[in-house]
DNA sequence: CTGAAAGCGCTAACAT
DNA sequence: ATGTTAGCGCTTTCAG
């Protein structure tokens, strides 16, 4: 069926059908009526692939993601899926699983489909340059949660270095003099942002840390655990240990109990993110809230809104959420 | 950049272009070279929307989901990506946020964007029939997970009453007499399978319930906790408690920790899925878990594959995962 | 084995 | 305000 099944149907030309699907002003009221009673009657549904390619626009977004297994790149994917809704855009969703010549594909592929736009949180900070470069110059795109270092891009995400700012300021607050840090390997620009924050902001703080504090490895509870368990039979633990995942304190809050390591009376703990788990797990974590809905919401507007100008990079500010780990009492 | 670009540059006509890029063996070695180096030359990728216009194939799949935010249905999403990717097929993916009206929406546009088949998890096991039923008309259609009471139509899923019978012949080894039951809604079929299988097998294995002890709600950690907590505040407890999700008994294990009721000592607790959470829990989740990887593959091969016979309804086996939340030692 | 040419269903001039 | 018509970029007969 075709609209000129629906022309014929309602006595009218093709053009004008496709003018009362396109919602044009300028049509007889009789005739948009007639058109929309066969449209209805036929359960006509209009060809969005031959209107893609007659106008060349086709109200879709690719989006990237390193990996939609971690919760939190599915909390976003989520958020970014309403945005584009809200918007009357459909959501490509592709899985780079953590590999740059993934990555490369996707978008290719992405490209391929005539996207209007692309959402990319790049698996690497330096090694995905090139493909999502090649990607930028083919259509708008806008980074989202992991950046590129030195590309020219638009790019939403969270200030890491004022979300790790209020953890140390809570921790200070509660009598905390020495700390440690677990978090995400240097490829992942987030990461690398809260380590390096910690690192300055531990001396302005006059926090104690030491380098078999700081750990760095793939975001998972498993390297939480491995973390936490070595840096236990290494010596003494810090009075706090500060995450740069939710997902990663997580497993720090595993060994500690395995370990009859209390929380938060002998060590007390954090995360980022706020993912779901963060309240639903034992002790329940302080962490850094992501403002997912805004930035969902940022990415989008950049994406359809933004004209050519120069890069613009949103560091929307997190918030913090306090609970057990760190000392709140159990509700 | 058109197919006429890389014919000129090669030297060839665009139907010759048209032929190496599908990978067509009737093509002169030679010339066959000369395009192949024209593409990547100019690095061409072909116009996946003026391709499926003609030809009418999309390679393109899309999914409705009940709700994106569930972490089961996040899983789901992932193996089914995977399987998809595979057979070199791309997901177009949408919510239907629980709700009939925007499932109907969404699987009416997806048609529109002339995808290849749909994966659904019906919102509704009977609010949903007319939608998925008008769109399975269209096209290829298999529902997963969730269906449909009474459509024609592929499922794949997992068998619940097989899982429900391992759980309890598991408890009765335990040596627990007294059961209850946490599971969701009629509206979910199979919140209701599961729920329908505890009664019936309790009885089957001489296991004790009363109607105050079962409880049916939402698919969510809150409903989990305050049906525990009004369990609770009702009078005694079963020695177990079954739970038709994970995410529900995480809910339970909550509500337990904060009233001082000792699991698994006091009650035994066990879920349903085997999400990445109920591993990561404290104490960690004795549940079923769902074969996810070999349910999506099924699912894409029926989609892809199936002559349209009778409807295929595949009740795939799962598999029982033993942890603290029933006894087992915390390793 | 290769090329010319006819559309796929729709939109957007342009003409009436 | 409505209709006619020329393509969008590609695949696929059909000739040669």
């Amino acid at each position: 069926m075709t609209i000129r099944t629906v022309a014929d149907d309602a006595g009218v030309s093709i053009a004008t059908v496709s003018r009362v699907l396109a919602g044009a002003e300028t049509v007889d009221p009789a005739l948009r009526r007639a058109v929309q009673v066969s449209v209805r009657k036929l359960g006509y549904s209009r060809n969005t692939i031959a209107s893609a390619l007659r106008s060349s626009k086709t109200r879709t977004i690719g989006m990237v993601l390193p990996e939609i297994a971690n919760p939190f790149n599915t909390d976003l994917v989520q958020e970014v899926e309403d945005a584009l809704h809200a918007r009357g855009f459909q959501l490509l969703l592709c899985n780079a699983h953590q590999d740059v010549e993934r990555e490369r594909e996707a978008l290719q592929s992405l490209l391929g489909q005539q996207v209007d736009g692309l959402i990319v949180s790049p698996v690497d900070a330096t090694g995905s340059m090139e493909a999502v470069q090649a990607a930028a110059r083919a259509r708008p795109l806008v980074q989202v949660d992991q950046r590129i270092e030195g590309l020219d891009a638009d790019w939403v995400g969270v200030d890491d270095e004022r979300g790790i700012r209020q953890v140390l300021e809570h921790l200070v607050e509660q009598g905390v003099k020495s700390v440690g840090f677990i978090g995400a390997r240097e490829t992942d620009s987030s990461g690398a942002a809260r380590h390096q924050a910690f690192r300055r902001l531990c001396r302005h703080f006059d926090l104690s840390f030491s380098e078999n504090w700081i750990m760095l490895g793939e975001y998972s509870a498993s390297f939480g655990r491995s973390a936490t368990a070595s840096m236990a039979e290494q010596g003494t633990l810090p009075d706090a240990l500060v995450c740069g995942a939710d997902i990663i304190a997580i497993g720090v809050l595993q060994t500690c109990h395995r370990s009859g390591i209390a929380v938060p009376k002998d060590l007390q703990v954090t995360g980022f993110d706020d993912i779901e788990f963060a309240d639903l797990c034992t002790p329940r974590l302080t962490t850094v809230r992501q403002p997912l809905e805004a930035m969902a919401r940022q990415a989008v507007r950049l994406l359809l809104e933004d004209g050519d100008e120069a890069s613009v990079r949103l560091a929307l500010a997190p918030e913090m959420t306090l609970r057990e780990s760190t000392g709140k009492p159990a509700s």
